[in-house]
DNA sequence: CCCTGATTCGC
DNA sequence: GCGAATCAGG
């Protein structure tokens, strides 16, 4: 992979919000964290204070990069942090603060409202249905709450698992 | 063992 | 300039 200008900008943009090198090498694509950290070096960009996962910058940036709320989505879902090193603080906020939370979105809409999570935001039970152009910058993961087993929502799980669901009526035809 | 950034050094 | 290997640490 090439350091594009606009790649190298990217960069600098992450890196400033206090994301990790593997985050943003994640981010980014085709590069490793390794790669990322060099080029952070070689950028001469500011250091962490401090190495070490749960630093203050790492929380600091999970809070600020939390996805908005569209006015008309519930208030709180219970999301759970993807199993990392990530400060135990907000992920109490949202397990603890809302334990028996059983919104219903709503299943008279038919296009779910996009939480666009950025790849960094999903969890195990976020969708993870892709939302526009992985090579533009608005790109996004649906990221509305999905069932135990689902990687997707129930609408998006719906339109993954349609194709399967006729192979299979065929097969049983045939059979 | 998971992760973090920092540094070195052959390419 | 690049980044894998390595180091040092949480």
């Amino acid at each position: 992979m090439n350091w594009t200008d606009e790649r190298v900008e990217r960069l600098k943009r992450l890196w400033a919000e206090g994301l990790s090198a593997s985050q943003i090498a994640a981010q980014l694509g085709g590069v490793s964290r390794n790669a990322v950290i060099g080029k952070v070096h070689r950028l001469n960009l500011p250091g962490r204070a401090k190495a070490g996962g749960s630093s203050a910058a790492t929380r600091t940036a999970k809070r600020v990069a939390a996805p908005v709320r569209p006015a008309n989505y519930p208030a709180r879902v219970a999301t759970r942090t993807v199993a990392r090193t990530v400060g135990a603080t907000a992920l109490k906020e949202d397990v603890d603060g809302v334990p028996q939370l059983q919104y219903v979105p709503s299943t008279s809409v038919v296009v779910p409202i996009s939480r666009k999570l950025t790849l960094t935001d999903l969890t195990e039970r976020t969708c993870k249905w892709p939302v526009g152009d992985p090579l533009k910058d608005d790109f996004h993961f649906c990221g509305v709450d999905a069932a135990d087993a689902s990687p997707y929502c129930g609408y998006h799980a719906k339109l993954a698992y349609q194709p399967v669901a006729e192979r299979r009526r065929a097969a049983a035809a045939r059979a």
